[in-house]
DNA sequence: CTAGTCAAGCCGGACG
DNA sequence: CGTCCGGCTTGACTAG
C-alpha cells in the first residue's frame, strides 16, 4: 500500500493560486468573524480565568478574538519572515498541553475553534493563561523533553498540542501544498518553532486525515445514493455458467471495476486536490467541534 | 463512561 | 542504508 514518493514536482504544488486566494478569504473571514464577535460580546466580560475549570457556558469569550487577532498578527510576522515570538505564541517548542481550549482540530482549526469558542466556551485571560502556561511548563520540564517526547525512563507519552498560531500556519501551508521539501519543512519548522519531525508528522497525519475523510464522504455518498439502485448497477462478471468457463485469461488480470481506495488519486496526485477542507469541514465533519 | 480528535509510534515499501 | 511515505495503532486529552 505504500505509495513511496509522490510522482510530482514541488512546482506542481507550489502554484495553487486558488487555494491561496481561498486562504486569504478565509483569513479575512476569520478576522471578520472575530471582529464581529469582539464587537458583539465585548461589553460585559468579567474575563474569568480558565483556571479552576471555570468553563461554564455563557461565560465571556472575548479572549478568543483577542487571541486570534494576536495569532494573526503573529502569523503576519511569520509570513513576512519576521519571527518575533510573542507571549501569545509562547514557546511553541514546548509540549503545550494548554489543550484546554486550545485544542487544535485540523481542518477547522482557527475558524472552527473560534466558532466553537464563540458558541459556548469561555476563554482564558491572556495574562493568566500565560502565567498558567509558565507554571505548567515548569512541571513538564521535569519529565519531558522539549518536543513533547518523554525522556527515557518516563513511559508516559506526551501529546504535544500545537498552538492556534502553529496550526493556523500549518493549515495555511497545507492548503497551498500537500507536501513539503526538506528545506521548506525546515523553514516552516523554524518559523513555527517546531521540530522538522513534528512538521513532517503533522503533514503526514494531515494527508492521511484528509484522505480518510474523503473516503468517508465517498462511502457515505455511495450509500446515500440508494444502495439498492447501486446494487443493481454493479456489473458482475459471470465466471462460470453451467460448468463452462466464461472468462478468458485476460479477464483475470483486469483491474476491478471500482478502485479499492478511490481517494488514492490524491495520494498519487496531491495537486489534484480540489475540495477545500475549510469548506468541506462542515459537511464532512459533523462531529467536529 | 464513551466517542472523537490528534500527535506520535510503529511497520513496511519505494527510492536514490 | 537512510529518508520519506502511507497505513494503522497507541496514548493523551476533551466534550457530551
Amino acid at each position: 500500500m505504500a505509495l513511496g514518493r509522490p510522482s510530482f514536482s514541488i512546482n506542481d504544488i507550489l502554484t495553487r493560486g486558488r487555494d491561496t486566494r481561498d486562504n486569504i478569504q478565509i483569513s479575512r473571514d476569520l478576522t471578520d468573524l472575530c471582529a464581529l464577535k469582539l464587537a458583539t460580546i465585548n461589553q460585559d466580560q468579567p474575563t474569568e480565568s480558565r483556571d479552576g475549570n471555570s468553563r461554564g457556558p455563557g461565560s465571556s469569550t472575548s479572549d478568543c478574538s483577542e487571541e486570534h487577532k494576536r495569532d494573526e498578527m503573529e502569523m503576519i510576522h511569520i509570513r513576512q519572515g519576521n519571527i518575533r515570538p510573542s507571549p501569545g505564541l509562547g514557546d511553541i517548542r514546548k509540549p503545550t498541553s494548554e489543550a484546554g481550549s486550545e485544542e487544535s482540530t485540523g481542518e477547522e482549526t482557527e475558524y472552527m475553534s473560534c466558532r466553537k469558542d464563540i458558541n459556548n466556551k469561555q476563554l482564558p485571560c491572556l495574562d493568566q493563561d500565560k502565567q498558567r502556561e509558565e507554571e505548567e511548563e515548569e512541571e513538564r520540564e521535569s519529565s519531558y523533553s522539549t518536543v513533547g517526547q518523554p525522556i527515557s525512563g518516563n513511559k508516559k507519552r506526551s501529546r504535544a498540542a500545537f498552538s492556534h498560531a502553529q496550526v493556523y500556519e500549518l493549515e495555511r501551508r497545507f492548503n497551498v501544498q500537500r507536501y513539503l521539501s526538506g528545506p521548506e519543512r525546515a523553514a516552516l519548522a523554524g518559523a513555527l518553532k517546531l521540530t522538522e519531525t513534528q512538521v513532517k508528522i503533522w503533514f503526514q497525519n494531515r494527508r492521511y486525515k484528509t484522505k480518510r475523510r474523503q473516503m468517508a464522504v465517498e462511502l457515505a455518498s455511495r450509500n446515500y445514493s440508494t444502495p439498492a439502485t447501486l446494487a443493481k448497477k454493479v456489473a458482475v462478471t459471470v465466471l462460470v455458467r453451467d460448468d463452462q468457463r466464461q472468462y478468458g485469461e485476460d479477464d483475470l488480470s483486469s483491474p476491478p471495476a471500482l478502485p479499492l481506495y478511490p481517494a488514492y488519486q490524491y495520494g498519487y496526485y496531491p495537486y489534484m486536490y480540489c475540495f477545500q477542507p475549510w469548506l468541506s469541514s462542515n459537511a464532512l465533519c459533523g462531529s467536529m467541534h
